[in-house]
Order: structure tokens, then C-alpha cells, then sequence
RNA sequence: GUGGCCAUGGUGAAGCGGCCGAACACACAUGACUGUGACUCAUGCAUUCGAGGGUUCGAAUCCCUCUGGCCACCCCA
């Protein structure tokens, strides 16, 4: 076997880059019509950044981060998610004092050392968007109205949106700690994993999908519950303003975020169709971030969506295109003509099609027909003397004389 | 990191120890039709069954190792 490519990193093929496009294209353009613009940061970071934004004890910077040492001696890391790089580009470019508010996008390859699965990849893609400078929970419902917009305008209805709110520096130590009593108690009900996340992570234990601790945790207290007046006051904002502007949601109280970085309004859009990768796209706000980062003391929001598990939703929709005229050829004098016609049709933008491999004029004609071409022209010595040719519409094949000028044809071919 | 299932051509696959010099279908190529595709017909298209080892008179078929894939756990987009 000849060299094949590193597990869990994918080529994307021709039959599927047209629905990439797709999604690309609209993400752009609903995130431009909400004031958002592009920014490329690089795919490799120094390790201290992910580990600083990320959270040292979560699974992404415990176990799955690609991180090599370069030559001179500094640990750097693949990208594993958008947000640490985009943070680190608004504090190192001082992009927050140019413009109180920077809304910025990205989209791009990230990579985590995970065993792939169904939606699940090492190298996979995510288009993101992040708010930076502005804490009103506007702008929390802004976002998740984008998100809700930009699956409209992808055509899908499945991902359903759900919220809650992780609360703040100021109220959620008060639940943490009313939490792992909770869980405390009921320590002997519990898996090994979440009597672990008691002290690690206790919030972790209420996603913990083992058949006893999700009886054990019935009853725990939820964040929603102990949330501060500001966050309680800040959480409700958002569902009224989500209400204003009809976008449906749930609020799922259990819901917990695989960052460290996040507090108060979380949320993710869930689909019952990806198997266990139930996540199409998930974020929140993040205001101590920027800070933590060597920034100024802003709060931020963002989220990102798999573009795998997009096109996986949007399944094999058919983004094919087709030439719209094939030149045929018989004789090296058609040849040269041929050519002629291309260039003068293609720098009109018309995908023009011809023969390259000196077939039979069955063959050329057969290789129209596979390309689905919308129509085709045969190029011989009756025609160059002529100057006239037939223009055939594959589609009934029926013909009609048209004179070999590049005007003429573009204006037959132009339409649908 | 753990587990289950799987691995035959460009594709979907049949085959389950000798009848396999590997079916069938699709795709592809050429021709029937010396200048007009789609239909039809003919012909061609895997010295070989993921790789390596073993069992056997004989292996695509059984065993082992490795590699790869899928799915699930975990975690996440």
C-alpha cells in the first residue's frame, strides 16, 4: 500500500466541496449582514495559550492536543477550537482599542487527538463568530439569532437550540459548593468517573450519561437556581429578546460546557441525528477570557459549528455544475478554431468544455453527455468553411444553425 | 485511552477450504454507426481477494500478528 493519509484527517472531494462551499458561502454572507468580519489567525499557537483559555484539566489540553516542540525549543500546538487565537489576536493587535466592539468570524481547520467517529474527526472544520466589548445580553441574543438564521439559511430545521446560563465568578462558587454536597451525599450512587468530578469537575456530573447517575442527580440543584441577581436578571433578558424575535429554544438546566472558559449563557444545537455527536454547534459567553489572556477586562461571546456535522445534516443535497456548451472537434484546423471559441466564451464566464484526448466524435460526444453538458457544437471542415454550425440542446436534442461567432453563441447558450 | 463489527476491482458487492483461470451489476474504454450523445448489442476491464506469517495435498475462504475503516464508550463542534 502506498502512503495514505494520517487517521482521521479527510480529503475533501470534489463530489463534496461544492456543499462545503455551500455552507461557507451562506455562513459569510448571514454573518456579514449581522456586522461581522472575517479574521485569519494562525492554525498553530504557542501550547500556553490553549492551556491558559482552554482549562489544564479539561480532556482537549489533558489528552488531545497535538503539541510538538519546534526547533528552537518552544512547545507549540495544532489549534484545537478558534476562540483562544482569536482572543490572542484581538489583545496582541489591540484590536478592542480601535473599535469598542469587534465582531470577527473565522472559519478552518482545528485538530484534537480523539479516536474518530461518525461527525467526529482529528482534523475537522468549524466556522465560528465571536462578540468582544459588548456585555448586554443583546448581544447574547443577536448571536444565537445568527446562529438560528444562518441553519435557516442552510435549510435545515433539525438542530433545536437550548440555553442555560453557567452564572459568574460571583455566583457560581456558591453553587459549585451546594453541588458537590448534593453529589457528596450520594456518593455511592455514583460511577467511578463522576465520584472523581466531585472534586475535578462536579458540574461535569450532571451530563454523566451512566443509568445511575443520571437517578442519583435527579434532584441536584441546578445553576439557574442559584444564579445571581445580575445573571438572573441577564439570563432572562436573553430569553425575552429570544422571544422578541421568534427564535425557539429550550432551556436544558444540565447543560455544560467542555471549556473552562465560559460563564453565564452557554448553549448548543443538538440534533437526534449525528448518533452520539448530538452537537452541531455550541458556545457561549466567555467575559473573564480576554482578561485572563493579558487583555483588557471585556466580556466576549461566541460559538462554533462543525462543518462536518452541517454537511452530515444537510446529507447528499447535489451541488454539481455542469459546462454549459461542449466544443466538439474533428481535424487539427477545428482545432485552433476551437480554442478560439473557449477563450472568448470562458472569459465571459461560460464553462466551456471541448476535447483534449483526440477522441472519436462519438467519443467527445458520449463525454458531453456524462459532463451533462447543456449544449454542444461540432467543429469541422464544413463548418470553418461555412462559418456556420449547429448548436445542439443536449436536453431534447434538438439544433439550430447559429454562425460561429463568440457574441452569438454566448447569447443561445445564455439563460437558465 | 477502552470496546464491538468489518476489510474482495474505479464503485456496490457474490463467494464461507478444491467447481475461483473470482459471479453479477454499475462505472469506464473501444467498436457496431468513415461527421453527432442518451437506447441496444459486442468486446475489454481483480495473475488476485488490506499487509505479513501460519495450518493444509489445496486458502479469498481456517488461525495469529499488524495495518486500516466503521460504530459505540469517553469527550466534544
Amino acid at each position: 500500500m502506498s502512503i495514505t493519509a494520517i487517521k482521521g484527517f479527510n480529503d475533501l472531494l470534489p463530489a463534496e466541496s461544492g456543499l462545503w462551499q455551500f455552507i461557507e458561502d451562506t455562513a459569510r454572507r448571514v454573518f456579514s449582514s449581522f456586522g461581522f468580519n472575517e479574521i485569519r489567525v494562525p492554525i498553530v499557537e504557542k501550547t500556553e495559550l490553549f492551556c491558559r483559555s482552554i482549562g489544564d484539566t479539561t480532556d482537549i489540553v489533558e489528552k488531545e492536543m497535538y503539541t510538538f516542540t519546534d526547533k528552537a525549543g518552544s512547545s507549540l500546538t495544532l489549534r484545537p477550537e478558534g476562540t483562544a487565537g482569536v482572543i490572542r489576536a484581538l489583545v496582541e493587535r489591540k484590536l478592542y482599542a480601535q473599535e469598542s466592539i469587534n465582531k470577527l468570524y473565522y472559519m478552518g481547520p482545528m485538530f484534537r487527538h480523539e479516536r474518530p467517529q461518525k461527525g467526529r474527526y482529528r482534523q475537522f472544520h468549524q466556522i465560528g463568530a465571536e462578540v468582544t466589548g459588548a456585555a448586554d445580553p443583546m448581544i447574547d441574543a443577536q448571536l444565537l439569532l445568527m446562529v438560528s438564521r444562518l441553519f435557516s439559511e442552510l435549510g435545515l430545521k433539525e438542530p433545536t437550540l437550548q440555553i442555560n446560563s453557567l452564572g459568574c465568578p460571583v455566583c457560581r462558587p456558591g453553587y459549585r459548593e451546594a453541588l458537590v454536597n448534593f453529589l457528596d451525599e450520594r456518593r455511592d450512587k455514583l460511577c467511578e468517573d463522576c465520584r472523581r468530578r466531585i472534586s475535578s469537575n462536579p458540574l461535569r456530573a450532571l451530563d454523566c450519561k451512566v443509568p445511575g447517575c443520571v437517578e442519583a442527580t435527579e434532584g441536584a440543584p441546578s445553576m439557574i437556581g442559584h444564579l445571581c441577581t445580575e445573571c438572573d436578571e441577564h439570563f432572562k433578558k436573553v430569553q425575552s429578546y429570544l422571544e422578541t424575535a421568534a427564535v425557539s429554544f429550550s432551556i436544558n438546566p444540565r447543560m455544560v460546557r467542555g471549556l473552562d472558559y465560559y460563564t453565564r449563557t452557554t448553549f448548543e444545537l443538538v440534533t437526534g441525528l449525528l448518533g452520539a455527536q448530538s452537537a452541531v454547534a455550541a458556545g457561549g459567553r466567555y467575559d473573564g477570557l480576554i482578561e485572563q489572556l493579558g487583555g483588557p477586562s471585556v466580556p466576549g461571546i461566541g460559538f462554533a459549528l462543525g462543518v462536518e456535522r452541517v454537511a452530515l445534516l444537510l446529507g447528499d443535497r447535489c451541488f454539481e455544475r455542469t459546462p454549459d456548451l461542449f466544443i466538439a472537434i474533428m481535424g487539427d484546423a477545428s482545432r485552433s478554431e476551437a480554442f478560439r471559441l473557449m477563450a472568448a466564451l470562458q472569459h465571459q464566464g461560460f464553462w466551456v468544455e471541448s476535447d483534449y484526448e483526440g477522441k472519436s466524435l462519438k467519443g467527445q460526444l458520449r463525454r458531453a453527455d456524462k459532463l451533462k453538458a447543456r449544449y454542444s457544437i461540432v467543429l469541422g471542415e464544413t463548418e470553418l468553411t461555412s462559418g456556420k454550425a449547429s448548436l445542439k440542446l443536449m436536453a431534447d436534442g434538438s439544433q439550430q444553425i447559429i454562425e460561429l461567432l463568440p457574441e452569438l453563441i454566448a447569447a443561445a447558450i445564455k439563460g437558465e
